[in-house]
RNA sequence: CGGGCCGUAGCGCAGCCUGGUUAGCGCGCCAGACUGGGGGUCUGGAGGUCGAGAGUUCGAAUCUCUCCGGCCCGACCA
């Protein structure tokens, strides 16, 4: 390619609006546009770099035997219905109605659509199978943000694994994590696998990939000794033993004015340390109000409330609902004495004395509460956050909470949808069963945003070779004089030949333009050709990652990048 | 959905508060000249429904209202 003839529209400025650093360099550096909230072109530069992270993926979903699909994107309401999620997602889905006024959808995954293909499937002869594809998903975020690694309209590749039991889905479902660890350290990233909650999705457990950075919207607890790694929304930690408060016959109720926080009480006389406070919070979980009980230094994790509770929907409760059902407001609850409304309670307060809580009647607190003794706690549900410091579960070491970007995520599906779509096999002994399957999803754009946010610097984006949107470019250094311009031709020409993916830069621009666009776009290898290299018969080859620049002469140039180049192409990380 | 901010040339912005020349600046773009190893200099030029509509006014980029779009924080999120 050459670049006088290409369309490779850099800025000299950051766009306006742009926060994520992969948004301001995509932009900026001439890969993407925003159309929209949410939808971005790909220009280009941009769907070069596309092209190759999807090369990377289906070569490695080919070598874990998957085979790829071609699904609509373009889903009848009457397939969401027979699964429940018709009505169980909710905004989120793009919805619209044909010309006859049927309900119609916009794919925003497609569990139900392949199930209804593996439904076709009759015999456990015939599993397992992994059908995999790449194709644009639609989902109607409430705030697309932070450019691409955000957007309502995106590249998924998504599979589904369809099994006889539970120990072939474990199977695919490793077979997955390789295939992924691989496809992204070839893609230069370095990924976490998180244990992670499943969500809306449904099924027994789920592993996300996540890549370290603070444009990321994820929170998850790490341990940097036995590796130990969940998202905060499923992690759990170890707790240093505390000490009760003075035990009572009876909860003694006593008045504490204008007493409104767990922080406040601390502090007041006769109040107690927040690790000796019940904290009460009341949500709304499917229409009914609920009484949720954590320690008072500890924080609710409303993901762990809706995974452990099992609710669809939950919500704070406003203060009119509170003082409905308990007669205060916020900062005088408690669970002591509560009969009509569900109690659940996280295990730090299991067994606990001596504990201080609100009396349900405003300014007023309750002592000497004893947990087993005075509330009727319906369940035990792990509900607090972890926090950074609290010993890891598994080796007491310190954790660490690192802001990440989840890139992919799989997930043990089970039956649910296999029952719903009627994908059935008969079994050895001739009974009909249920497929197990599994779904995993890798987003593209992510992917590529989320290279960018960790391979850069002051200059410009550094891509990793592996999806560079060129390999190599040829600088030539001053176009005009028919000695460089030639030189610079020969070298490309030869490039060309061996396979390189390289770019002239043949633009009459002056050398110092031409050196900026080069480091902004993020080219692995540049070739600079120009009369003073040339008088002895040198060209200059410099790395943009390492800025590590030597000459070669003028005639070994081509040979020498394309060793370079080959040698680093053949590094096959995670094999 | 709640809170905040912003829409003026391809990009980045000033002008608005306090209404009144022909709506400006930098970058980019076009032509020419000089130049030529890290976004060079000079000369000349093209480029605008001031987000849209309504209103107030002799007069609106500027004031008022409505709408549309975008960004950020929060809520939400497969």
């Amino acid at each position: 390619m050459r670049w006088s003839e290409s369309f490779f529209p850099t800025l000299r400025d950051d766009p306006a609006d742009a926060e994520a650093v992969s948004h301001k360099l995509l932009v900026r550096a001439g890969f993407a546009r925003q159309l929209m909230s949410g939808a971005y072109s790909l220009l280009p530069l941009g769907q070069r770099v596309w092209l190759k992270i999807v090369a990377i993926v289906r070569r490695e979903m080919d070598g874990i035997g998957a085979q790829e699909f071609r699904l609509p994107a373009l889903h009848p309401a009457e397939i969401w219905q027979r699964s429940g999620r018709w009505s169980s997602v909710g905004d989120e889905m793009f919805r619209l109605k044909d010309r006859r006024g049927a309900d119609v959808a916009l794919g925003m995954t497609h569990e139900e659509i392949f199930a209804t293909l593996a439904a076709e499937l009759k015999s456990y002869k015939q599993l397992p199978q992994i059908w995999y594809q790449i194709q644009t998903k639609f989902r109607d975020e409430p705030r697309p943000k932070a450019g691409l690694l955000r957007v309502r309209e995106f590249t998924m590749k998504d599979s589904y694994s369809f099994d006889l039991d539970a120990d072939g889905l474990d199977r695919a479902f490793q077979r997955h994590f390789e295939a992924y660890r691989r496809i992204f350290l070839r893609c230069g990233l370095d990924t976490l696998a998180v244990e992670a909650s499943v969500g809306a999705m449904g099924g027994s457990a789920s592993i996300e990939f996540m890549v370290p950075s603070p444009a990321g919207e994820d929170r998850i607890a790490c341990c940097s000794s036995c590796g130990y790694a969940a998202n905060v929304e499923k992690a759990t930690s170890a707790l240093a033993a505390v000490e009760d408060g003075p035990g009572l016959a009876a909860p003694e109720a006593f008045a504490t004015p204008g007493v409104r926080t767990i922080e406040a009480l601390t502090r007041f006389e006769g109040g107690a340390p927040a690790d000796r406070q019940i904290k009460t919070l009341v949500y709304v979980l499917d229409g009914k109000t609920t009484l949720v009980l954590l320690r008072g230094d500890h924080a609710l994790s409303e993901q762990k409330l809706l995974d452990g509770s099992g609710a669809r929907e939950l919500r704070p409760a406003s203060e009119a609902e509170i003082r409905a059902a308990l007669g205060a407001g916020p900062g005088s609850l408690g669970g002591v004495g509560v009969q009509e409304h569900e109690i659940l309670a996280d295990p730090a307060l299991e067994g606990r004395r001596g504990m201080v809580t609100g009396a349900n009647s405003d300014d007023r607190h309750l002592r000497g509460v004893d947990v087993a003794r005075d509330i009727r706690v319906a369940r035990w549900l792990d509900l607090r956050e972890v926090r950074e410091g609290e010993p890891c579960p598994m080796c007491d070491t310190p954790l660490k909470i690192e802001v990440s970007i989840e890139v992919g995520h799989i997930f043990k599906l089970g039956t649910r949808y296999s029952e719903a779509l009627g994908a059935m096999v008969l079994d050895e002994s001739g009974a009909s069963r249920p497929i197990v399957m599994g779904s995993y999803g890798i987003g593209v754009e992510r992917a590529m945003a989320a290279v960018v946010e960790r391979c850069h610097d002051k200059d410009g984006i550094v891509w990793p070779l592996s999806i560079a949107p060129f390999e190599a470019v040829v600088t030539v250094v001053n176009p005009k004089q028919p000695a460089t311009s030639d030189a610079g031709g020969d070298i490309y020409d030869a490039l060309k030949q061996q396979g390189i993916d390289v770019l002239l830069d043949d633009r009459d621009e002056r050398p110092g333009v031409k050196f900026k666009d080069a480091d902004l776009i993020g080219i692995p290898y540049r070739v600079t050709v120009g009369p003073k290299g040339l008088e002895e018969g040198k060209v200059e080859i410099t790395r943009r990652k390492t800025r590590a620049s030597h000459s070669v002469d003028v005639r070994k140039a081509a040979e020498a990048v394309a060793e370079s180049v080959l040698e680093e192409r053949s590094f096959s990380p995670g094999r």
